[in-house]
DNA sequence: AGCACGCCGACT
DNA sequence: GTCGGCGTGCTC
């Protein structure tokens, strides 16, 4: 009796294959094993996922496993259905999945290596070659050669195929094996458990929530939780909550953001976890992100620590799955496999009976909107900080840096006290706004501000590919419209360097390389540096000396992104940039805004997350956004914008074939339409569940072509 | 993804 | 007339 194996391959193709099980290996073949399969031309690692006794497809001549590279499973069972319904959920491969959670080199593939045979080297003194032949040819007269070498080296279209032709007429002989197949390393056995120290003091509101979500962790049921309130009031409640976990013997996952994984961090895990904790984080070496896997795949880990791709950890008993700083968007993987880490974690905690609690000062709109409907709402908040603020309206300032402004930072320079500078990274386009009036051009299907495109003088709607000329005078007040003049932070800083010839100024942007940041870190946080100018990045920093003044120029300019969360990220952005105000009363913050009576700029100011939540849900509330509709992205690239247009209609029209209660925004220009010569073309969906999108989605994404990238948002 | 096949444009 | 572009389909 044959038996058969259905294997997922690390492909862009969503199907599985079938094998033959040879007779040897019917004893270890296994649903969660790598195999290895000849596939087409090579040799590729596959995942078994299922075994079965009979044949799915009569008639079609299968081929057979090759090779079974693991005694022992590397995916449970629960582990499979769970990437499963997460590359489905993010329309990604699942196969491309299971390969992103192992370590890199549990993947095998064969390599072609390519020689000349003697029929070749002949060929090269006395027969007629054509230019490309020759090339190659005599490449290969040094040496033997990898395919992909040769496709770096020669620049050749259609290598491949000429390489082909060339093996027929015997000329070059290609080779095809398998790379070296690691022995399974044993491990080192780590005989030190530390003794756990996790008393905290906690405060009484922290002690009923720890209790309160223990309790659930105890249940072992899937329970969720989101924890809203200062990191270090959370940071208490966590480690407390892994201390139950792991009094019930179960394990605990926490997922970080990359930016919050620093040594102050890494060394407060190490000092209370000890070797009951391993790191998974992208900055780790190749070599120590194996050996950490290989750890708790042993299970010798009992709290995994890492950031977004620590979603895969080996681990089956979880009684924990945290995820702090909800809101921050590296959770969101865009390039393929895509998924969010953070609809992953609750995927896991809930195939697995875990308790999940998301953690977050400045929570998204839909998280919180969700939390507080269902009723998962916890809330740490403490007494709420008031905070010194003036708003100076910029379109009375001729200057970037107000007279007002001037006077404050030479304040607080005589006293020797730091001086923090934020400016938003400039828009990658400009937008056109009223003077007069203030109002901004927007999409009247989308409200989104319309995009100013130079070439063509016209107003782009980048989520529908509304276009309509370039509007001399406002709509509204009928006055002279103005072309928004953006500053970038270099401009800033000498501007500062000007007015304060004395200081040390200076600036940090993702244009400084690592070690360049570092150094003006360390020169601020050293009090080296007088005023520090920064972007998103400088704001995203966790170990920030706190200053006596902050200047925060231009929030407007996320709000003007094209983007229906902009309110959000411009509130957010401003009320992560006021927490590195200092202690002191005496500390202020100074925005500095074209838009001073932006909701989001206001309520950022006033330090209020729940206003702000309330005035921004009705208006996603009003225009159908998410948490009210369900909402994909999907970005189309391609070297030629005609042929992407052409592709990207298509779809929608196979996506509007698909359902009738789809909203289609678009195909147009994507907010960056154009990225290293590569065009790029967006269409926008929404749809009140999630699944309509799925059914409709399903055959057009299948067979579509195109490079594509799909984002979803909830 | 990688590769083969097949149908339309610019040229030895 | 052919070479070769890439649009399409298939890989167990």
């Amino acid at each position: 009796m044959t038996l058969y194996a259905e294997v997922i391959l690390p492909l862009p193709v969503s199907q599985a294959f079938t094998y033959i099980v040879p007779e040897p290996f019917i004893g270890s073949a296994r649903a969660g094993s790598r195999v290895l399969v000849p596939f087409s031309q090579r040799m590729l690692t596959g995942f078994i996922i299922g075994l079965r006794k009979r044949s799915p497809t009569p008639g079609i001549p299968l081929k057979e496993i090759a090779e079974i590279l693991d005694g022992e499973p590397v995916f449970s069972s629960s582990f499979l259905s769970f990437s499963r319904k997460l590359s489905d959920y993010f329309y990604s491969s699942w196969g491309e999945l299971l390969q992103a959670s192992l370590p890199p080199s549990f993947i095998l593939k064969s390599r072609t290596r390519l020689s000349l045979t003697e029929k070749g080297t002949a060929a090269l003194e006395d027969r007629v070659l054509s230019e490309e032949e020759k090339k190659v040819l005599s490449f290969l007269q040094k040496k033997d050669y990898s395919l992909l070498f040769l496709k770096r080296r020669l620049h050749l279209k259609g290598l491949s195929a000429l390489l082909s032709r060339l093996e027929k007429r015997g000329l070059v002989e290609i080779q095809r094996s398998m790379e070296r197949i690691k022995k399974k390393r044993t491990l080192p056995v780590t005989g030190s458990q530390a003794q756990l120290e996790l008393d905290f003091s906690l405060d009484a509101i922290s002690r009923q929530t720890a209790d309160r979500i223990s309790a659930s962790i105890k249940s072992r049921s899937f329970t969720r939780f989101l924890l809203y309130g200062p990191a270090e009031k959370r940071e208490s409640v966590y480690f407390q909550l892994i201390k139950k976990s792991l009094e019930v013997r179960k394990k605990a996952l926490f997922l970080l953001p990359e930016i919050a994984l620093t040594q102050a961090l890494r060394e407060k895990f190490e000092k209370r976890l000890g070797e009951r904790a391993a790191l998974l984080h992208s900055r780790l070496s190749e070599s120590k992100r194996e050996l950490e896997w290989l750890r708790i795949k042993e299970g010798e880990a009992e709290v995994v620590v890492g950031s977004r791709s620590a979603l895969f950890a080996p681990l089956d008993d979880i009684g924990l799955v945290i995820v702090d700083e909800e809101q921050d968007e590296s959770y969101y993987q865009q390039e393929s496999p895509s998924y969010d880490a953070r609809k992953g974690a609750w995927l896991r905690a809930k195939g697995l009976g875990a308790t999940l609690v998301y953690g977050s000062a400045l929570p998204r709109i839909s998280a919180f909107f969700r939390a507080r409907k269902r009723g998962y709402l916890v809330n740490l908040e403490g007494k709420k900080e008031r905070k010194k603020v003036e708003i100076i309206d910029s379109r009375r300032e001729r200057r970037a840096i107000s007279r007002k402004l001037v006077v404050r930072i030479s304040e607080r320079l005589k006293n020797k006290e730091p001086v923090l500078v934020f400016l938003n990274r400039r828009g990658y386009a400009s937008y056109l706004f009223c003077s007069e009036c203030n109002s901004v051009p927007r999409c009247q299907r989308c409200d989104i501000v319309l995009t100013f495109h130079k070439r063509d003088k016209s107003l782009v709607c980048h989520y529908c590919g509304y276009s309509t000329p370039v509007a001399v005078d406002c709509p509204d007040c009928g006055r002279r419209m103005s072309r928004s003049r953006a500053l970038g932070i270099e401009a800033v800083e000498e501007e500062l360097r000007d007015i304060f010839p004395q200081s040390r100024v200076r600036s940090l942007a993702t244009d400084l390389s690592r070690d360049e940041q570092e150094n003006v870190l360390r020169s601020y946080n050293r009090g080296n540096t007088d005023i520090l100018v920064g972007t998103q990045l400088l704001a995203r920093q966790t170990d920030l000396r706190p200053a006596s003044l902050v200047v925060i120029l231009f929030p407007e300019i996320i709000l003007t992104l094209p983007d229906y969360r902009a309110s959000e990220r411009t509130f957010r952005a401003i009320s992560r940039m006021m927490s590195f105000l200092g202690p002191g009363s005496d500390a202020e913050a100074i925005i500095q805004t074209a838009l001073p009576d932006h909701f989001s700029i206001r309520l950022a100011a006033s330090n209020d997350y729940r206003s702000f939540f309330l005035e921004e849900l009705s208006f996603r509330r009003l225009l159908n956004y998410p948490p009210f509709s369900h909402l994909v992205e999907i970005l189309f690239q391609g070297e030629n914008l005609r042929n992407l247009a052409r592709q990207s209609r298509r779809f929608m029209e196979r996506v509007e074939k698909g359902s009738a209660d789809i909203e289609i925004l678009g195909p147009g220009l994507a907010p960056v339409p154009k990225v290293r010569g590569r065009a790029r073309v967006q269409v926008i969906l929404k749809a009140s569940r999630k699944e309509i999108l799925d059914d409709a989605l399903r055959e057009p994404m299948r067979t579509a072509r195109a490079k594509k990238t799909v984002l979803v948002h909830e």
